[in-house]
DNA sequence: GGTGTTCTCGTACTATGTACGATTGTCATA
DNA sequence: TATGACAATCGTACATAGTACGAGAACACC
């Protein structure tokens, strides 16, 4: 299943400070400091508490991250937990940037396309291997430090091309939004693969109603092709076909880039 | 805010046998079909029990949309409504195939790439009118009638080019992708727009907030290109700037795969 | 009227997030 | 060393979800 991992926390603290306001107020005065006061050998701290998240969620999935769980896993009472966090929006908040920081800054080597490919194979790998992390993602701001880091990290990347702001952002936005949707659809087809799997394991009837549901799409004669698709079988090596398929559509978006670089607006300086 | 909309769920009870096996089992024995037994004015039935839900959905956000509240709109008790729906779930499913098969169905005119362009310009209007359905969406398997007729559609549009199925698989996914992605993003900052036009109504504290963080920022000296960014100013029409974004990206995604297509596995037949 | 099926729904249980406020440990000072 | 202020902890309780259970009403057919 997950293996458990332990996130690296460590550029959340220093960073704290450059969340954007109204999204992460900082713990209660001299929270998470650490030294002076404590009072049970275990110090919590909020790091203590995002870390156990992050973990948790990779160990047992989105749905074991709730305040109760945590705390436990922590052995602290329930409400100790909120003298740290304002609630668990923030909490989601922290979570997300900790895997943003967790790949580490890429190396720039003056090849954007290299380059590019390099930050949206590692962002892809991050996310695959966090598949909480779109779940939460969706439909939340999320520019904490790490992430902004990486947008800035991404800008230097076209400096070559002088391209004007929007120009470069718009880039970067079309790169990052084939990385976000692709492996959004790869975590949905990883889940159905798993519901096959474990539905197949007693398989008669699975398979018989899979068998009865194509022989009703094959009668109603509208799905011609997709019939046709799931009459190939199963594909052996998902995971493989995934990677290949996520390299081909970066392709495409990387050589329709680089063809319409020439026509973008460029900057005036 | 959103207008209240009427969604067409006519093709829902046709397709209903359609749906996969373990996903959204038949309503109980005669359930639905309406006509011979009624004990009030309003039938209960699962068609009007998804339309409540879409509207409601529409009309106050995914957070309205609960078993209570449908039940409430519709004048019944709450556990009526798992008489045609085995769970919550199930009922997402349903909700999502409704506006799946909203934009009905496009003609295909032979000119693949214009093809394409509409169906993805398609897409994304439909996800940007129901912003609920992303919410809904991340993590569903979701493989209803409506979405088997998208594919189905969208792989005609490739007949010309003769391409093996999975190369045409990939093609589709790498749009499909991209669109996803990017509405993903754009209602991200659609809603971060919302915030800060809501705190710029007692702007004062929300600016200065703002502003001190762009210092912070700046004073990091990690963020030289996103400060520069910031600096610019928002976007007068974001909503303009969005769609240029949009069909940008859509752009270098065709463009890219227009010309990958001759170096693409071709059908054997 | 009797009987079995279809449908309705009140009640109650199980998560959840979190507001409130009592309580305790620790330090700076008197 | 005593004391007051503050940092930190956490037990209790409430509101809002989904939904299991099973009693009963409405209906079809005999």
């Amino acid at each position: 299943m997950y293996e458990m991992q332990d996130p690296s926390t460590s550029a959340l603290t220093e960073l704290e400070d450059l969340w954007p306001p109204l999204a992460v107020s900082a713990p209660r005065p001299g929270a998470g400091t650490g030294q002076q006061r404590r009072r049970r050998d275990t110090t919590l701290t909020r790091d203590g508490i995002v870390k156990t998240a992050v973990t948790l969620a990779g160990a047992e999935g989105p749905a074991a991250v709730n305040m109760r769980r945590i705390a436990t896993e922590l052995g602290v009472g329930v409400m100790s937990l909120y003298w740290y966090v304002a609630d668990k929006e923030q909490l989601l908040d922290l979570m997300l940037d900790v895997v943003e920081g967790e790949g580490g800054i890429a190396q720039v080597s003056g090849d954007w396309e290299a380059d590019f490919r390099q930050i949206a194979r590692q962002r892809r790998r991050a996310l695959l291997k966090h598949p909480w992390v779109l779940q939460f993602m969706s439909g939340r701001e999320h520019v904490g430090p790490n992430a902004l880091l990486h947008i800035e990290r991404s800008l230097s990347v076209l400096d070559g091309l002088s391209l004007d702001t929007r120009t470069a952002l718009h880039i970067l936005m079309t790169i990052d939004t084939y990385v976000t949707g692709s492996v959004l659809g790869e975590l949905r087809e990883i889940r159905v693969e798993e519901v096959q799997a474990r539905a197949e394991l007693d398989d008669s009837e699975f398979a018989a109603g899979r068998r009865e549901w194509m022989e009703r799409l094959n009668k109603s004669g509208m799905f011609e092709r997709v019939v046709r698709v799931f009459a190939e079988g199963i594909d052996p090596d998902a995971a493989q076909t995934r990677t290949e398929r996520f390299e081909f559509g970066l392709d495409c978006v990387l050589a329709g880039i680089a063809a319409l670089v020439p026509t973008m607006h460029h900057d005036s300086g």
